[in-house]
DNA sequence: TCAAAAGTGTTGACTTTACACCCATGA
DNA sequence: TCATGGGTGTAAAGTCAACACTTTTGA
C-alpha cells in the first residue's frame, strides 16, 4: 500500500500556477501627522471616475522587485519625500469588490511622521492632510482600512513608543500628554500620566526648557538612542 | 496656476496595470489543536523538491472569485474536511526570495480546531499533526509565520475567548487551566486562575461533572453561546 | 487507605486613581 | 497682577500573587 508520490520541481508548480497570476497586489499607507493639537492623515484626492471627489489613502501596487516594508517606504517616500518615517504593517484587506479595476489585494501599514520637521510639497499634488476626527468617507474600503489603522495605533502606543515618530524631536510632557489625549479620545491626569510615562523609562531629560511661551515653560525631552526604531515587523 | 488633470477610469487603470499582475497570492493556515495535553501544528509534506524531506504549513493560492477569508476557509475545508473551525488573520509575508517559484506574497493565518472531535483522514495526504514545541525548521519561512502566528495566540488567548476552540464542547477547568499553561508555557496557581475564569465570565456551568477518571471528578463547563464566533476581522 | 485532583479565602504587595497647592513666566 | 500651565505627593481603592487544607472519587 506503499504510494508513490511525484515531486514537483518549483518551475513546474510555477507553470501550473500561472492562472492565478491575475490579482494585483498593492500597500496602501495611513500616513499619520500630528499638528496644532489635531491628529491627521495624508490623504489624495481620488484619480478613478468612479471615486470623483472622494480622496483616498496613499497607495501603489507592489512591483515585483520590491518587498512588502520597501513598497510602503518607496510610496511614503515617493509622495511625501521623507524617508525616516515609522511604519508598521496591520492588516490585508482583501473583499472582491474593493478595487473597480478588478481584483486588487492590498497590505494596509500605518506610519507616523512628524509634520513640523518636514516640509511636504503639498500642494502640487492634491496632498492634503486631514484630521481624522472629521473624516467620514473614503473612497475604496479606505476608511475601513483608516479605522483598522487607527485601533491598532491606540493599543500601540500604550505598549511600545511610537508615538514619539509624530513629535518633533525635543518635546515637552504638556506635547505629549496632549497627544496621547488626542490619539486615545481621553482626557488624561496630569500626574498620573507623569508617573506613568516616568516608569516606562523611554525618556532623556535634555536640560532644557520650552521658549516663547506666555506661560511658565517646561523641560525638554528626547525619546532615548535606544528606542528609535523606524518600524517593528511580524 | 490651475491644473486640469485627466481623470483615469479603473478600466484605463487596470491595462496600465497589467505588468504588475505577475505577483502571486496565497494563504497560509497555522492550523492548531490540542491533543494529549500538547498543543500541535498541522503540517504537510513539502511537495516542493526544494523542501524534499521538510514539512510546511497548509497554503494555497488565492483565486480570483474568492476573498482572502474564504480562501483560508476552503484551504481548512479542503485539508481537513473541517469548516466549524476558528480562523484569524495574523500577517502578510512578502520577502522576495521567500518562494523559490517566483514572487509569492502570503497571507497567514490561525485557526483552532477541537482534534477530539473531528476525525480527518489524516493518512491520505501525509499530513500529521506535530507538536509545536519540537518543531524546529520547516519550509519555506513557514517557521517565521508559525512564531508569528504563535505570539498572536499567546496574546489573544488573554484577551479574548478564543481558546475554546481548542476543547470539546464540554471541559473541566482542569482541561482548560492545562491548555492555557500549554499555550503560554508557565506554571499557573490553580485559585487564581478560576478566580481569573471566573471575572471574565464567558463559561456556562453545566451542572455536570467528568467521569471515568480515577479521581475527584470535576464540573463540566461550556463557553457560553454569545462568545461562540468562527472569526474575527481586522 | 492511597493517589489524584476538586474546591475554596485571605493576606500582603503592588498598581491605579483621585485629588490641590505653590511656582515661574510673559503679557 | 493676571492667566497659563509647570511641577509635585499622598491616601484610598482595586488588582494581583502567594499560599494550605479538606473533600471526593476509583483503584
Amino acid at each position: 500500500m506503499e504510494k508513490l508520490r511525484r515531486l514537483k520541481t518549483a518551475e513546474s508548480e510555477k507553470i501550473s500556477h500561472l492562472d492565478y497570476f491575475n490579482i494585483a497586489i498593492s500597500v496602501d499607507c495611513v500616513i499619520f501627522g500630528y499638528d496644532k493639537n489635531e491628529l491627521k492623515v495624508l490623504l489624495i484626492k481620488s484619480d478613478l471616475e468612479e471615486f470623483a471627489g472622494a480622496y483616498s489613502l496613499l497607495g501603489d501596487l507592489i512591483r515585483t522587485d520590491e518587498d512588502l516594508d520597501t513598497a510602503s517606504y518607496r510610496v511614503l517616500k515617493e509622495r511625501t519625500g521623507l524617508d525616516d518615517v515609522y511604519l508598521e504593517q496591520v492588516h490585508a484587506f482583501g473583499a472582491l469588490d474593493r478595487h473597480p479595476s478588478g481584483r486588487v489585494i492590498t497590505i494596509a501599514y500605518y506610519s507616523l511622521v512628524d509634520i513640523s520637521n518636514h516640509k511636504l510639497q503639498l500642494d502640487t499634488n492634491e496632498l492634503h492632510w486631514h484630521p481624522v476626527h472629521t473624516i467620514r468617507k473614503l473612497a475604496f474600503d479606505h476608511k475601513l482600512i483608516l479605522d483598522t489603522c487607527m485601533n491598532r495605533l491606540q493599543t500601540q502606543i500604550m505598549e511600545r513608543p511610537v508615538i514619539f515618530n509624530l513629535l518633533p524631536e525635543k518635546f515637552s510632557l504638556r506635547e505629549l500628554q496632549k497627544l496621547y489625549e488626542e490619539i486615545l479620545g481621553t482626557e488624561l491626569d496630569r500626574r498620573n500620566f507623569r508617573k506613568k510615562i516616568a516608569v516606562k523609562d523611554w525618556l532623556q531629560d535634555l536640560d532644557e526648557m520650552e521658549s516663547n511661551l506666555s506661560h511658565r515653560p517646561g523641560k525638554l525631552y528626547a525619546l532615548k538612542k535606544e528606542f528609535r526604531h523606524k518600524s517593528v515587523n511580524a
